[in-house]
DNA sequence: TGAATATAGTTTACATATGCACTATATAAT
DNA sequence: ATTATATAGTGCATATGTAAACTATATTCA
């Protein structure tokens, strides 16, 4: 009745509880497969996923950020910002600030040579995007996308 | 046009490249979510999800399997198998055994400890699942996985 | 047989993620 | 003003995921 793929694929020897899980596990399981994509693709940049989401949200704010605001746009946890910044810092890709006004807030900000590695980056990532979800028409990557909302 | 939630949420200045990049982000997104719900869930049993993993496939098995059988079915990367493992092996949930034919191969077991603990867990994680995915309906399901093969 | 190669797992180094505790600074309440 | 509380960020411990190198055992094949 209900064997998807995935069911065969990890060759569950059960049926599935029900459709939500099924329907959760292949969500698990498609983030998966695209996290290893995107992680071999942001590695040969020298970044990891995380780092270019860093840059990423810096460039599209166009401003320096204090770096819980960039920490809530990756919806992450708070103590894991500050080793990502550390080493985006040691990388020459971000600086930080102390704001004069509210002496606990540090802004970050994006440098020159990261804007210029994201320009590098922007082209063969649009192609990845595409080629991920490349087998689905227009429709139904609308589909997907309400579907998650 | 194609401002969806998601771009809202993230406060994103620029449209989305295309929708195949929104959809991605999408899935991105909702699987962090979904992380980190079910990372609370097993936390509370005392598990991570890849333990909570691990000890499924096993029972799901019904016997002992090699250690890079069960990294397989995880879709997971060699290396982190053994630490996974040894730290199951430490909370008494698992255990290994080498096969004699082939003195390469380390069998893992689940314990009898670890299959009371699943037996506790299986209804409040079906739960779970419902209430994650509960605002769809079953045909709204069906297309979701079919969208993620 | 004996060398080349393949396979199963482990170890190590590093980047994240999470929870918890802590510091520094700012704001609110009395 | 002074104390209580809230906020921004950091440090620490632990678990995980990745790549690369390594060990032990098996298999192949010349």
């Amino acid at each position: 009745m209900s064997s998807g793929g995935l069911q065969q694929e990890i060759k569950k020897k059960l049926p599935f509880d029900s459709l939500e899980q099924e329907a959760n596990l292949n969500i698990l399981r498609t983030n998966d497969q695209m996290q290893n994509r995107f992680g071999r693709f942001f590695r040969s940049y020298d970044l990891t996923p995380s780092q270019y989401n860093v840059l990423r949200i810096l460039r599209g704010e166009g401003k320096p950020l204090p770096s819980l605001e960039i920490g809530e746009r990756m919806i992450q946890v708070v103590p894991a910002i500050t080793g990502l910044i550390d080493r985006l810092e040691k990388q020459g890709l971000v600086c930080r600030r102390r704001c004069e006004e509210d002496r606990r807030v540090v802004y970050v900000d994006i440098t020159p040579d990261a804007k210029k590695l994201l320009k590098r980056i922007d082209k063969p990532l649009h192609a990845l995007h595409k080629e991920l979800s490349g087998n689905l028409n227009q429709t139904e990557l609308k589909e997907l996308s309400r579907l998650m909302e």
